[in-house]
DNA sequence: GGTCTTCCTCGACGTATGTCGAAGGACGCG
DNA sequence: CGCGTCCTTCGACATACGTCGAGGAAGACC
């Protein structure tokens, strides 16, 4: 596959975004500006990075639990209250919330017996400005 | 799974982006205005829909493919110019090209023996403004 | 300490997905 | 018309993914 150098403009936010096959922070106070996406031919490594944290939210159980989890972002849910919502196991909640920490979209912090779990709509953002061409 | 109505300030991009299941248009030229992800649970339905979009573009390939097609947007690109840049058969670049056109990210039009895929960055669009939670 | 709740992990199962070679159109050109 | 090119579809294969029940680990409560 070839490889294509990215317009240094777009330097930060592709690499708070793209870079780390870990998927760590999504650190969005880094400056942001354009799209990624449309701004050139992309690598493939690069493609891949955006690809796993797609393909995160590629799944109608976890488009709703984020949505879930972002309509109650102020307190907070635990899984025994999710696994009844979607209408699924816990231990398949518990997958789900799972891929989803692991892409860093949500956090979880446990507390006393239950794990409640929020949002972190920042790399939301992160992904949405590689994803948009409108975007400045 | 429970359903639950959303805002009606949302509607229109609510509409267009998530209500057809056969991927049709993406009109964005209806107003659209913040977050349909994050401005209520959302119904599993609507969830799916979604995630249909996503999962079409949950793939490196994919996602490299439509890189290529956003930049390359005003000559349009065939089908043997993409499978040797991104290495793979024609078979496979061919598939994935049918996925994005189902998903409405892509549009490919015949012209002689070649057919020439254009991005429709409308649908980009619209399916980022369902995700951004800063949006407005 | 014992037990209960809550959650995660593991193993297993069926299905979906990505990939290719081979075969089948659609079209231009001798 | 016949042939070559470009593209798609088909069948097959390996892998990845979503789902669940069962079995643990961490903590609360008696």
């Amino acid at each position: 596959m070839n490889v294509k150098v990215l317009p240094d403009i777009c330097q930060a936010v592709w690499e708070c975004v793209c870079m780390p096959k870990a998927l760590p922070v999504l650190d969005t106070t880094a400056p942001v500006c354009c799209a990624p996406l449309a701004s050139g031919v992309m690598a493939a490594g690069d493609a891949l990075a955006v690809a796993l944290r797609l393909k995160a939210l590629a799944d109608p159980v976890r488009v709703q639990l984020m949505s879930i989890l972002l309509a109650e972002a102020a307190t907070g849910v635990c899984t025994c209250d999710l696994a009844p919502t979607v209408g699924l196991s816990e231990a398949t909640v518990s997958h789900h919330m799972r891929v989803l920490r692991e892409a860093g979209l949500v956090e979880g912090t446990r507390k006393g017996t239950n794990t409640w779990y929020r949002p972190k709509p920042d790399a939301l953002v992160a992904l949405v400005k590689v994803l948009d061409p409108a975007c400045c």
